[in-house]
DNA sequence: CGGGTATATACCTCCGTGAGTATATATCCA
DNA sequence: TGGATATATACTCACGGAGGTATATACCCG
């Protein structure tokens, strides 16, 4: 019951999701490709599975490792509240910037500021 | 020097971030919605500052906390590819927003709002 | 100044997890 | 059948991270 953000957190199982994007793999495919002992593969691959973010068909002795799209859907949705915020902010950001640039620091003076 | 995934990993880091859509916060408004405690807080926020999802401004002895955009524009740019791969499963995806539609069904097919 | 408030840091503990080695299970082929 | 290949599981170890308590730091106001 992990949830997707845990699940993603994860370096090599990003790896693994991006590699999937191009075609299905077996384990031994992502094994060489992410040097990663085999066993450690097969595990990230549970966890991918059991989460929902892969399926696998068997081919003989191998397995193929396929995505699929749900676990990570859910994370895009929960960006979108946050996309519209920042196409929101970015105008204001962008024109503080602008004129941090073209003004010296004249305001009251600064004092410690690292909280 | 941790990745934005590692940090919005944390279910409480999340919530911090969801908190700061609406409106900024001082550590004590926090510690109260989400019942943790003080200290807990205050790392949580030092982690998301550091990591740049968040910056403060100092009022009296108060902090207040309100969201940048950057971390998690990151985090909506590695979906790119994923996004291109799950628009090739129209099925799944249609399943998939008929299931998180709160209106029933309308005849034929239904428009989604979509940024 | 001193007491009250707000936040940060230090220190400790506990638990989960990722990695490896060794082994079990399954499938193919000669 | 037996050996080779491919993958999964069991077990262990080490590390990091999240939480709490206690304490330090900073700011306010009477």
């Amino acid at each position: 019951m992990e949830s997707s953000f845990a699940i993603i957190a994860e370096p090599h199982r990003r790896a693994i999701l991006s590699l999937l994007l191009s075609s299905e793999r077996s384990v031994g495919d992502l094994e060489r490709e992410l040097r990663l002992s085999q066993p450690s593969v097969s595990k990230h691959l549970r966890v991918l599975r059991d989460a929902g973010f892969v399926e696998s068909r068997i081919e003989a002795q191998r397995r193929l490792y396929r995505l699929r799209p749900e676990p990570l859907m859910e994370v895009d949705e929960w960006l979108i509240p946050f996309r519209r915020f920042w196409s929101k902010h970015l105008d204001a950001l962008e024109q503080h910037l602008d004129k941090m640039d073209k003004v010296p620091p004249a305001k009251g003076r600064k004092k410690h500021e690292q909280p």
